[in-house]
DNA sequence: GAGTTTGAAACT
DNA sequence: CAGTTTCAAACTC
């Protein structure tokens, strides 16, 4: 029997198994789970967006949020391994199976940990999470909440091991060619700021000696960057010019806020500070490694950076480059990435794989995209008057948008993703459609989930742009004056019940609810419905008829038996999942079978075909009350 | 693609 | 907080 349930509606089969995590239910589930994305598979994709997945091992990290019960915070390139400087400029992930692809980002994305919502007992008072991190004005949100995520990177991933971790996470790194030394201009370091915030667990020492008198040093109440290693380290040998900058680097304390957004934006253009640069970069690498990278900031040092340049407004010496990846739908077929847009929002995008890469510019980027993906890259100036290159993944070639004058040289390496369907509207990648809030309000798909608007939008009078940051900002603010929660995911996990370590987590529920009269909860009007949850008590809906849970507790029992055919991943392999639904809650049981390792990264390269997808069979029907 | 329906968001 | 209006997505034809 074919149930009529949302399944069938939010898993698109035109949709590549990438891409499954973006589609309705994953939506949702994002904010309960978090798989390693090492595992990526449509499978995991999947059942991430169904949600409340038992996962076979404990969290690792026991969850320290309190209001809420949310879940696993982000792994936001949580890679244990060391991230050394070597050769090129190249971001690599490596991956547990030893095969150095070139996929940059791989890691399990949970939107939900960018609100403020989940992140609101890290960062107490602190407008966490700004999607636009794409944006150099907002630039310092986004690195801030790194910390964060990397406190917990490996929690609740059902795939990490504390005793594999070499190999079980990724690495990222950031190379320089020329030099072999990581970025040492300002953007780094800015950088460093945030992500070492006292968290030691974010480097490797190669001393135990080194750790403590790290940790010590972290403690002091002015550190923050530099005291990573002792100052003697750090001063020896250097220039009077490096120890000034050093001196002058000493970062602010931690916080963010939207006035922050044009804050330390520090570009050490002077001549007389390259050397500085290069000392203070050199100390800086010497004496720590991180693990991780703070990928938004692909920051590429440009000693030379004019005559390297196709395009001056692409990238200009000492200039920061945000690298910033971001679904461009707020709709729930991919908005994952869209919500908060921080390293995990590239950690997620497992996709189609894109190599954006000017050939002059000394960095190339790896990414691996969904379909419906665009990239943004945004170069701040001086006057922090930002450009912006967008390529979304869903054109082929190049896609400046907002400016063509800012158009790059990038190349977009279309390898795999030459079919990738054009989604401008009602596709798989819908954008919104405004006519008369100026995609200001959160009527807007994109503006609610804090993303600017793009060339695949349909919006007219789009105020939604970088053109009007200040707008956006302010109407952002307005927004979240009258409703702190305002662009908080509407889809939250249910508090869990009892403290059984072993029981399945939270399901989730509607922030605050549908209202719905006349839809039953059977359509996509309703907001429960459409995120792919069952009505709860919030709910005052009429007649709830909820596929998902009803209000009024009725379960629903449902076999899902998916199988991917991919004809360069595995064939013939299949995983159930047992989904039932109980008074909004959900619980799944899940059998899976990876074939092979090819499986794991199957993914990455993958356009979806015809005989490429996904196929999804709702072998159940309703459940038993419903 | 146009028109209708729907419910969230915004407004009063 | 409740009622009304506005809005854009979802839906239908």
């Amino acid at each position: 029997m074919v149930m009529d349930t949302p399944e069938r509606n939010q898993i698109n089969p035109s949709l590549s198994r990438v891409q499954w995590s973006f589609l309705p239910s994953v939506n949702v589930a994002k904010g309960t789970i978090s798989y390693d994305a090492e595992y990526d598979s449509p499978v995991f994709n999947f059942l991430n967006g169904l949600s409340p997945i038992k996962t076979e091992k404990p969290a690792q990290i026991g969850q320290t949020f309190s209001s809420l019960s949310f879940p696993s915070p982000p792994r936001a390139f949580a890679s244990p391994n060391l991230t050394s400087f070597k050769e090129s400029k190249v971001l690599k992930r490596h991956n547990p199976f030893g095969k150095s692809s070139d996929v940059a980002i791989a890691d399990s994305f949970h939107p939900y940990h960018n609100s403020r919502e989940s992140q609101g007992n890290f960062h107490d008072g602190i407008s966490a999470v700004d999607d636009s991190i794409a944006l150099p004005g907002e630039h310092t949100n986004f690195s801030a909440e790194i910390p964060q995520a990397l406190k917990y990177n490996n929690w609740g991933n059902p795939g990490y091991d504390p005793s594999h971790e070499d190999n079980s996470l990724d690495s990222i790194e950031v190379l320089n060619q020329e030099s072999g030394e990581f970025d040492p201009k300002g953007q780094e370091l800015e950088h460093w700021d945030n992500l070492i915030s006292g968290d030691t667990d974010f480097f490797v020492f190669n001393s135990p000696n080194e750790a403590a008198a790290f940790k010590d040093i972290m403690q002091k109440p002015d550190s923050h960057l530099m005291p990573l290693v002792p100052e003697s380290s750090i001063y020896n040998g250097l220039s009077d010019d490096s120890k000034a900058k050093i001196e002058d680097y000493r970062p602010e304390p931690l916080a963010v806020t939207d006035q922050m957004q044009d804050k330390h934006y520090v570009a050490m253009t002077s001549n007389t500070k390259e050397k500085a640069d290069a000392e203070f970069a050199s100390v800086m690498n010497h004496n720590k490694r991180r693990r991780c990278l703070d990928f938004e900031t692909a920051s590429v040092q440009r000693k030379n950076s004019d005559h390297n340049l196709k395009s001056d407004s692409l990238v200009h010496s000492n200039e920061k480059q945000l690298v910033a990846v971001k679904c461009n739908s707020s709709s729930q077929q991919c908005n994952m990435p869209a919500v908060g847009l921080d390293l995990n929002a590239l950690a997620a995008l497992k996709g189609d794989k894109k190599v954006i890469s000017n050939d002059n510019w000394p960095c190339e980027i790896h990414v691996n995209l969904p379909s419906c993906t665009s990239v943004q890259i945004y170069t701040s100036h001086e006057h922090h008057d930002p450009l912006a290159v967008e390529v979304d993944s869903s054109d082929i070639g190049p896609q400046p948008v907002e400016d063509s004058s800012h158009a790059s040289d990038f190349t977009v390496d279309e390898d795999v993703n030459q079919n990738s369907p054009q989604k401008k509207t009602h596709g798989d990648c819908k954008r919104c459609n405004c006519k008369k809030s100026k995609c200001l309000k959160l009527y807007c798909e994109c503006f609610a989930a804090r993303t600017y608007c793009t060339g695949n939008c349909s919006c007219k009078n789009c105020h939604n742009k970088l053109d009007h940051k200040d707008e956006v900002l302010q109407a952002r603010k307005q927004i979240e004056s009258r409703n702190p929660l305002a662009f908080t995911p509407k889809v939250i996990p249910e508090p869990e019940i009892g403290n059984d370590p072993n029981k399945t987590p939270a399901p989730s529920r509607h922030k605050r609810g549908c209202n719905c009269k006349k839809s039953s909860c059977q359509k996509k009007y309703c907001e429960c419905f459409q995120a792919g949850v069952g009505c709860s008590i919030n709910c005052r809906c009429d007649t709830c008829k909820n596929t998902f849970g009803r209000k009024d507790g009725v379960e629903i029992q449902a076999e899902v038996e998916i199988e991917t055919c991919g004809k360069e991943v595995v064939e013939n392999s299949s995983q159930k999942i047992e989904i039932q639904n109980s008074n909004g809650m959900s619980r799944l049981k899940i059998s899976l079978n990876f074939l092979s390792e090819e499986r794991m990264f199957g993914t990455l390269c993958s356009q979806p075909t015809v005989s490429d997808q996904e196929r999804i069979d709702i072998l159940g029907g309703r459940g038993r009350n419903g």
